[in-house]
DNA sequence: AAATTCCCCAACCGCCCTAAG
DNA sequence: TCTTAGGGCGGTTGGGGAATT
């Protein structure tokens, strides 16, 4: 029995996936819908493991994600969001649709990082107090995850404010404007991602304006009532009279999304969920022997506005359900830059 | 054109949580 | 109550393409 796990384990493969591994699972997945992962690996003929195998899937092969770069609304969103929840990726990318933990982490490594060292690096050239302070302030360390080291992070108002305007254009643009989706990315995605997120967008105008809750910072008002309990109502000020959020070194510990009130979200699992039937009829138009990284394309995302309208729908309808969340997460958005993160 | 460096991102690893037995 | 397996998540790594020398 263990001799055989080991034997099993041992052939297991593991790096890159092959087209053909891409379309064995996908066939799988379309055809059966989710299970056991590890049941799935098996059955769909995979010699992976079942972890790799939902990697896979909710990484790159679910037929909802969304392609092509972030736009600047979708980072000025991730920076926000991550000011509040910190290397949550995953409760971030079930903010931000079609987009994976993984995708938002390592845009975050790579992109957002870097050029938020840049911003800080130039604020301190220019005044006395910097944005970002570090306990242990040298190296890339002074951008580390807030959440995980002793890290004092304070987010000045105007910094904060800069936020606020892109993200006020953002509640106008992403909900909208419906050029959006070409406007806003990368040149280099084709017509059809284009379409993909025209669909998305479909969705995302149900929110009914979610990000209008981030523009009044200066209105007490909204602060809602657990937040200034919990939090005691605490206000940093900084140098400049400017205030900010204090993201605690134990803030980890503490549970930030009981601490916040952020109800959960009961679409929080990242992987969507699947209308077989549909996406097997999309699937069967196809030739299977495409090059399966294309996966988009077996799911008729092209040129029938119907499937834009029909995919749209059917994620406004599995979206809706956490309506609710998103505004409650805005409303508490729009109120921390007077938040105290209370480290136990 | 070749060599080197940079850096993006797919995928693995390890930890934690939860449910089932 | 303890053990085990599966799933989820965040951190990290390394391959490979792009950019630079």
């Amino acid at each position: 029995m263990g001799n055989n796990n080991i034997m099993i384990k041992s052939k297991l493969r593991k790096g890159l996936w092959s087209p053909e591994e891409d379309e064995k699972l996908l066939r799988y997945m379309l055809t059966n819908g989710q299970g056991c992962w590890t049941d799935i690996a098996r059955n769909a003929g995979l010699q992976r493991c079942g972890k790799s195998c939902r990697l896979r899937w909710i990484n790159y092969l679910r037929p909802d994600l969304k392609r092509g770069a972030f736009s600047p609304q979708e980072e000025d969103l991730i920076v926000h969001l991550h000011s509040i929840l910190g290397n949550r990726w995953s409760q971030i990318a079930a903010r931000l649709p079609g987009r994976t933990d993984n995708e938002i982490k390592n845009f975050w490594n790579s992109t957002l990082k870097k050029r938020f060292k840049l911003t800080v690096n130039n604020n301190n050239n220019n005044t006395p107090s910097p944005n970002i302070t570090n306990n242990n302030c040298s190296d890339d360390s002074s951008f580390s995850d807030p959440n995980t080291n002793g890290i004092m992070m304070i987010m000045h108002l105007n910094e904060q404010q800069q936020y606020d305007n892109h993200l006020m254009a953002m509640s106008s643009s992403m909900c909208m404007d419906s050029s959006y989706s070409s406007s806003s990315t990368s040149s280099s995605i084709s017509s059809m991602q284009q379409q993909q997120q025209q669909a998305a967008m479909v969705f995302t105008d149900q929110f009914n304006d979610p990000f209008s809750m981030l523009i009044d910072h200066n209105n007490n008002s909204n602060v809602p009532q657990c937040l200034m309990t919990q939090f005691g109502g605490m206000v940093e000020e900084g140098h400049n009279g400017n205030y900010g959020i204090i993201m605690g070194p134990n803030i980890n510990k503490m549970g930030l999304e009981r601490e916040l009130c952020l109800p959960p979200l009961e679409n929080d699992n990242s992987a969507p969920v699947l209308d077989v039937k549909r996406l097997n009829n999309h699937f069967n138009h196809h030739s299977i022997h495409q090059k399966v990284s294309k996966v988009e394309e077996l799911f008729g995302f092209g040129n029938n506005n119907n499937n834009n309208y029909h995919h749209g729908q059917q994620q406004v309808e599995n979206l809706k359900i956490g309506e609710w969340d998103l505004e409650g997460l805005m409303q508490d958005i729009s109120s921390f830059p007077f938040l105290d993160f209370q480290v136990e």
